[in-house]
DNA sequence: TCATTAATGCACTTCCATTGCATTTGTTTT
DNA sequence: AAAACAAATGCAATGGAAGTGCATTAATGA
């Protein structure tokens, strides 16, 4: 089992203690969180930082992006095995109505998606909104 | 054949000047468009009166909105029989990373999408990209 | 025509993403 | 260890798009 620390280096990531902070934070979520979020959880730090933190770890393939619909980026931890950095990952996000979380479904690969004669699918981006486990008192 | 008036008063909403226009240039674009394309379109326009009128077109089922995932809101007209009204218009949507364009794939219909249990799924958000049939050269 | 209601135009606000630049901190090299 | 270099951080500012308040203008209908 890797340290953060090693992870971070593995990637080429230098460590800092804002980013054992921040990773360690998004760590502790199990849902996608906006950089406000983030920013929320450390009242120390500045919305650059956390922006340009987040978006190295993007590049480095540890988080990944999430739209869902809501205006506001979201991220998310990789899962291990997750290959985003050489194509893109296509499992789906769940965006709850009620109590707005967004999360991934990891487990849930998208389909195979037809699109007609001509156009040539490169990536899929598919949100399910409704209600979540949480809020559906399963 | 309804002339777009009749078409407008048949949704109860009342024919202007703009709204006629407006309806035109989203006929004869075959793509889903943004706010700042109907502004460009009409340079004496205020994009407050696009932003009300392409709303109102909304609210009464003439357009539905779009989130292709580049941040900008587009809008296309619902084809006939959409019933975005009454419930989401499960098509699909196809943004070209080439042309950047968003089209319709109306004939696509997503498939049923499967969730975890304890999760509801009211709508869902499908989005291809990749390099549509103008720019493939077919 | 007059009264009522809706549409339009202008100014302004808010929110989030993104960048420039100076400063600080960390890493190499000598 | 000191100097040189490179990267990370913090602050200020910008830009783009969505949305709102309010006064004005246009359309409807009694
Ligand atoms: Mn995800
Ligand atoms: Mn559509
Ligand atoms: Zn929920
Ligand atoms: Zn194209």
């Amino acid at each position: 089992m890797k340290t953060i620390e090693e992870l971070l280096e593995s990637k080429n990531i230098r460590v800092t203690a804002m980013r054992l902070l921040i990773y360690k934070f998004l760590v502790e979520k199990d849902v996608a969180v906006t950089l406000s979020d983030i920013e929320n959880a450390f009242e120390k730090s500045d919305r650059t930082t956390l922006y340009r933190t987040i978006k190295t770890f993007e590049e480095k393939g540890i988080v990944h992006q999430i739209d869902d619909g809501t205006g506001i980026t979201k991220y998310a931890l990789c899962e291990k095995g997750c290959n985003c950095e050489i194509e893109n990952d296509l499992h789906l996000h769940f965006h709850c109505n009620n109590c707005n979380e967004t999360v991934c479904l990891t487990a849930h690969k998208i389909p195979q998606i037809k699109v007609p004669d001509g156009f040539v699918a490169e990536n899929v981006n598919l949100v399910v909104k409704g209600i979540c486990d949480k809020c559906s008192g399963h």
